[in-house]
DNA sequence: ATCATTATTCGATAGTTCTAGAATTATCGT
DNA sequence: ACGATAATTCTAGAACTATCGAATAATGAT
């Protein structure tokens, strides 16, 4: 993943509006969660959530699946662990390998 | 590291100049850099560039240490651990553990 | 066909961010 | 004290972002 590549990922997830959607998606699991589902765990107004949606998938960190009339949105992991993966290789020099057992700063 | 801070942080990285400045800042190590030749290392401006190391410092991504009429910017790894490891508890759903080995996508 | 449901797009507004030049502050050396 | 160097703050304009209501599109059910 290049730089410019990252640091639109990383823009699009530095919105807490967004980065709740995102970790949402996550904890939902591979079944995702429809636009409309997404609408109730919010205060936003429809058209507000859509334009955040947006954003996330432009930047491929969400991918969309239609079923029939509802629109079915899952977090895509390989974007994710491209981005972990950056921040680590080129932000970090070793400094920042992260143990899971330990809850950090 | 809760949700807000997390977004401040991800929003402070997803600036290309941000992002750049960060990555130098680690790449140059213990020493850090001084604002003076993070301006060589850019185009921008100097009130610009103030600007984004301000950023950067607000959210505790970077420290400043005075060395008489020089300032130096260190990257704090502190908190970028935290943030690496808020992405990976909190938006990976254990399907991200980086394989520092690979490149990912 | 018509209606209901689901979600997006459009249009407008308020507020924020990026950028840079000019002025300012702070520290040091002489 | 003065001048030089290092960096920030101030000010302002242009561009962008967030938000919402209203209108629109797309699909499915009756």
């Amino acid at each position: 993943m290049n730089l410019d590549d990252a640091a639109a990922r990383l823009e699009a997830l530095g919105n807490p509006t967004r980065l709740k959607i995102y970790r949402a998606l996550v904890r939902a699991g591979g079944d995702g969660l429809s636009v409309g589902k997404l609408l109730q765990k919010t205060t936003a107004a429809p058209s507000t959530l859509s334009h955040h949606i947006k954003a996330l998938v432009t930047v491929g960190l969400v991918k969309q699946t239609r079923e029939s009339t509802t629109l079915i949105c899952h977090a895509n992991y390989d974007v994710m662990r491209g981005l972990v993966g950056f921040l680590v290789e080129e932000c970090c020099a070793d400094r920042c390998v992260v143990d899971l057992g330990k809850k950090a700063a």
